[in-house]
DNA sequence: TGCAACCGAATGAACGTTCGATTGATGAAT
DNA sequence: ATTCATCAATCGAACGTTCATTCGGTTGCA
């Protein structure tokens, strides 16, 4: 009937649009496969054809979004950065990708929280999206006595914990996005991971 | 027909248990009104009696956690303690209290990432649960120039998120919960939290 | 006797998924 | 150059299940 509007990856990447902002606004709950087909003018059987499930589409896309993340937060590092500047340009890119992807941020938040991703974990591998390079960073921050002598999982939790619940606060408007807040953040961490006896 | 066992207030505290252990194991998603009252042994009437709607259930369920969250946390603070020695201790509490109540961790991690808790913001008041209090204790900290002279917020952001990442790390056994662990999250958070140009 | 507490089968809406039919591109055969 | 066969891509009505909620009736205290 219609002319075809779409190719295959074209109808995907609808889909997952349109996902990932019904899942922002309506939450894993309201968000059925029907509404996803209206959204993303991609009919049910159609999304069918590409994910034998919801869980598969739902995985899917987490994947995707992951690769994003990945891709972003390590983009943009200059040679000539110094451990510190590389530091503060990944945290501050982390906290960027989450609030120019809002909606990637409430997918991730809602699939982390979901038994869901325990189920899923063995394929998963990596804990959180983007930890396990920033662990490898971490790590070799350590191993060159920049940060404290300590369980690299330590300084992860540190470094994202404090990035989400920033992304968090910012979202519920009692913090802004601005320069000086985000410079102020990036010193209590800082202070927090280097390692004291020495010099930096 | 039975003998009534139990009265009002413990077939409300079954409920609650049910519910927290449902939405612990199965998720928000696979926890029907049905399997509630079946793990209770509450009829689905019954509850119907006591909360008007689903969405009444967990909010009610919310509010309980939330100040059984705020009885804990302030628990156990000894007069001679000074600042530091109490910014250890709330946040040790923070982080003993999850994890002696997974079901309440998994409850606030799905609640406050659904955006269910968006929609009753303005009923929640406080951001996140214990947070208000947690705030005006690092307010404190400003104002008597032991902690750092920033917005309290991007140190309520520091505190809370290392407390709820640490957390997600125990639970998914990337971290284990030492007292080696702890001291070294400690010295962490407090190193990027004080003051620096002052001694302490 | 009255009324709150209690019960669970019944209801209707909403959901994930299926399936038989249709389309359009590709390439082999004529 | 045209026909035809094939098959992946597409579609959405229909199916069976599951869910939140209702309601008419029962129980037991005051």
């Amino acid at each position: 009937m219609n002319v075809r509007l779409m190719n295959s990856n074209e109808k995907i990447a609808a889909v997952f649009a349109a996902t990932l902002k019904l899942i922002h606004t309506n939450g894993f709950h309201g968000t059925p496969m029907s509404k996803i087909a209206q959204e993303s003018d991609v009919a049910i059987g159609t999304i069918y054809h590409y994910f034998p499930s919801k869980d598969d589409l739902i995985f899917a896309l987490f994947k995707h979004c992951r690769s994003l993340l990945n891709d972003y937060i390590f983009d943009g590092i200059k040679e000539d950065f110094d451990y510190k500047a590389s530091f503060f340009h990944v945290w501050r890119n982390f906290v960027k990708f989450y609030l120019e992807n809002e909606t990637v941020f409430s997918f991730f938040d809602q699939f982390f929280s979901s038994p869901y991703h325990e189920k899923n974990k063995a394929e998963i591998q990596e804990p959180v999206g983007g930890q396990n390079k920033v662990l490898d960073f971490l790590q070799e921050g350590i191993d060159r006595k920049i940060l404290k002598q300590v369980n690299v999982h330590l300084l992860v939790a540190s470094y994202i914990g404090v990035a989400l619940s920033t992304v968090h606060s910012i979202k519920f408007k009692d913090l802004q996005f601005s320069e000086q807040n985000m410079g102020e953040l990036m010193e209590i961490i800082w202070d927090g991971a280097v390692n004291r006896n020495k010099n930096n």
